[in-house]
RNA sequence: GGUCCCAUCGUCUAGUGGUCAGGACACCGGCCUCUCACGUCGGGAACGCGGGUUCGACUCCCGCUGGGAUCACCA
């Protein structure tokens, strides 16, 4: 049998990566299997569904490479399209008697809750309603409607006793007892289905042979499975992942500061690095740390991922950002960078060698896109300012006859201004004033770039061309007078 | 509180009865060096506790403790 995933976020916020995780882990299962990985969108919440949210989950998939074989932009993946079949499925419940309308109201649930939670009792709904209907009347029960005074519920009658076992790939056997299972509402009286009935259909029609979701849902798994049976119909395979939480050790949330996907985008950070970072958040393939897309498709199995939660750790996402940035091509690098630097509102580059040539002076000084453009800003930017403590300690008055000792080789330098040409340049001033190049190298820096830390001087000097290093060095020396 | 899940360095993890308990991030130190990085070499750092099972437990079983999730007319 074809292996079928999918992928079900609902569009009420950003795309976090806790969760986009799980969707990962759906997509290298069914592509490990070369099966099918389905998109479809959870917004039976009208209330809090947005088109913004739908557009931002869906660029985040791109952004990260994550490709569905079915889903959006077509219609029929998106629950908001399939309430007629939920109506279905709840009219067929409701005539084979295994669901039953609820008259409580909000505030005698919320009353019983509370009397329950008191006396210590298990603080589900009790079923007052399961038998207020005869069952003869049942099938002809209509789907409430409140505008038409059909304010009610319909609820799932939940088998009582037995139990159910998830077989769970990831955690092993779990077993609840049907007793602890209350009576789940499946449509609300404003005629929306429910999230645990919903899924069940939607699941089943589109032919789900495994569900990857996050442990979260463990719990809700026996009450799903129960509603496939009453349905007749049989449930897929689960496989609960462990949560990702925040180094608080809670689930992670925005209260951790940057947690969707967009955050990172936007943070200089490479899908591939996300990519490998999240899937080696709770899987592994013994030692091996860097995955491209292709290998994590190939080994990736259930077998190999933890029960265990796992606390999100930036820095090892950071290194593995910059392990990225140092291997990318140049090219590559050159026009993913120019996005940043309009950001910030620099001039973007036109000669595109000399931009890649910026890049790689500073590549390995970065571990973010950001990073790299604000370090690229002596680059980027004419005239630069000199870091006032910087200039105080390095552009002193005794450095001005060696800086324009300097400025004057550099000058009279003919033909290619470059590294090798800088260097003899260098040694020469230095053998004149008997001075070593540390000495030298920092006010030139200073000078070049404004501060203390910089790219090799050399390198800095030939990337800046001859004008632009004579202009910067005038300035200083103009300014250690 | 009920139910369910989980438990190896600070963090992510390897480990599937016999290992000096391995790797990675982070941290510390040496080297490299014009600054900062990179790189490189080295270092500290873990099997939560108590019972079993076994010739032998990090590995299997039970209990405890601890952490987490979930108990909505949200998904």
């Amino acid at each position: 049998m074809t292996v079928r995933t999918r992928y079900a976020p609902s569009p009420t916020g950003a795309l976090h990566i806790g969760n986009v995780r799980s969707g990962l882990f759906a997509y290298l299962f069914a592509r490990h299997k070369r099966g099918q990985f389905i998109l479809r969108i959870d917004d039976t919440d009208q209330e809090r569904s947005t088109q913004e949210s739908l557009d931002e989950i869906l660029e985040s998939l791109r952004w990260l490479g994550v490709d569905w074989d079915e889903g959006p932009p077509d219609r029929r993946y998106f629950q908001s399209s399939r309430f007629e079949r939920y109506r279905e499925g709840a009219r067929q419940l409701l005539r084979e008697g295994k669901a039953y309308p609820c008259y409580c109201t909000v505030a005698e649930l919320e009353a019983m809750r509370q009397a329950a939670q008191r006396e210590h009792r298990k603080p589900g709904y009790d079923g007052r309603c399961r038998n207020r209907t005869a069952p003869a009347d049942l099938p002809q029960v209509a789907l409430p409607d409140k505008s038409a005074g059909r304010d009610y519920t319909i609820r799932f009658r939940s088998p009582r006793v037995g139990e159910t076992v998830v077989d769970d790939l990831i955690k092993g056997r779990a077993v609840f007892d049907n007793a602890e299972l209350d009576d789940l509402i499946i449509f609300r009286s404003d005629g929306v289905p429910t999230y645990n009935f919903a899924t069940v259909l939607d699941d089943a029609d589109f032919g789900m042979t495994h569900v990857v979701r996050g442990d979260d849902h463990l719990p809700n798994t026996p009450r799903q499975m129960q509603i496939f049976y009453a349905l007749g119909l049989q449930p897929p395979a689960y496989a609960h992942l462990p949560m990702v939480m925040g180094p608080d050790g809670a689930k992670l949330s925005k209260r951790h500061g940057a947690t969707s996907v967009f955050a990172y985008r936007d943070l200089g950070y490479f899908p591939e690095a996300l990519l490998n970072y999240l899937v080696r958040l709770g899987w592994s393939h013994g030692d091996q740390e860097i995955f491209s897309r292709d290998e994590m498709i190939e080994f990736f199995d259930f077998a190999n991922c933890g029960k265990s939660a796992g606390i999100f750790n930036a820095d090892k996402l950071l290194w593995l950002n910059f392990h990225y940035l140092k291997e990318r091509p140049l090219e590559r690098l050159a026009a993913e960078v120019k996005p940043f630097i309009a950001k910030r509102g620099w001039p973007i580059p036109g000669d595109e060698a000399w931009l890649q040539r910026m890049i790689a002076t500073l590549r390995e000084r970065a571990k973010t896109l950001v990073e790299l453009v604000d370090f690229a800003h002596f680059y980027l930017v004419d005239p630069i300012t000199l870091d006032p403590k910087a200039a105080a300690k390095f552009l002193r008055a005794e450095i001005i006859e060696p800086l324009t000792a300097l400025t004057d080789e550099l000058e009279a330098l003919d033909g290619e201004f470059n590294e090798a040409a800088v260097q003899p340049a260098f040694e020469r001033v230095l053998a004149k004033f008997g001075i070593k190049l540390g000495q030298l190298a920092q006010p030139v820096r200073v000078a070049l770039t404004g501060g203390t830390v910089s790219p090799g001087i050399y390198e800095v000097i030939a990337v800046l061309g001859k004008a632009r290093t004579l202009a910067r060095l005038r300035q200083a020396i103009a300014a250690a007078r």
